[in-house]
DNA sequence: CTCCCCCTTCGAGCGCGCTCGAAGTCAAAC
DNA sequence: GTTTGACTTCGAGCGCGCTCGAAGGGGGAG
């Protein structure tokens, strides 16, 4: 099975322009080809791509995706250390989330300072 | 209670640079100055400089922030407003933090599929 | 007086990740 | 035959949030 630049703009929520930017950039190899020189993208670019969109959602920076799809152009003698990358970003967006939720913590005092709405409060605690 | 640029730089992980942007950006009050000119930053600056850092740190733009800011230049009137601003925020926090987690669960499926680092394992899934 | 350091204003520049538009090709629909 | 519409390449432009440098001033130490 095979897709049209607009139906995997479609599937992945990329516009056809930030595929082929993504291309450019050397985060997806080429894809096929048709007869009239539109790109036919194969299920596996899908997948690829599928997995990218997270990354790039986790904080990713391009040139880290870069990385990870030159490793696996390398082929499978990269499965660890793609492993490890990968096993390193989760460990940032670990602490991302957790950093989030910390600061979430000043938020919400903050929120409960400014009361629940209640009629008749007075100025008290200036924020 | 007082300080200089440098030191509420030093205290909040600001720079001086970035300070005085969000000043001109009105983010933050005009702080006084002392006779030669120079900001004086009140603990009340500082406050409001500790709670802007982790607005942006969660991910809110630098017009939500003078959004509030402005609400807190108006009074007390504005303390309903201001923590519907703040729990609008908090929701899209949360909500992002769901977002990254469900997208770590990919990626950690991801990691899973590379497998642990075991010798004499082939190339069976190539992910 | 000189030197050094910290401060001031102002405006330009940068890095990232797209985003867009121009100009062209091709095939199918009318 | 013309129009429509999806695709192509290429390179420029944009929005955000800083970031930096130039140019200058003022005060304290030696």
């Amino acid at each position: 099975m095979e897709f049209t630049i607009a139906e995997v703009a479609e599937q992945t929520g990329l516009t056809a322009h930030t595929l082929r930017y993504y291309e450019r950039a050397g985060l997806l190899d080429p894809p096929e080809r048709d007869w009239n020189g539109h790109r036919r993208y194969s299920e596996q670019d899908v997948g690829m791509l599928r997995l990218l969109t997270r990354l790039r959602a986790t904080g990713m920076p391009i040139a880290g995706m870069r990385r990870y799809a030159d490793l696996c152009r390398v082929g499978p003698a990269t499965f660890d250390e793609r492993r490890e990358l990968l096993e390193e970003h989760r460990r940032q967006v670990l602490e991302r989330i957790a950093g989030l939720q910390s600061d979430l913590a000043l938020i919400e005092y903050k929120i409960s300072v400014y009361g629940a709405p209640v009629a008749g409060v007075p100025d008290l605690a200036r924020p």
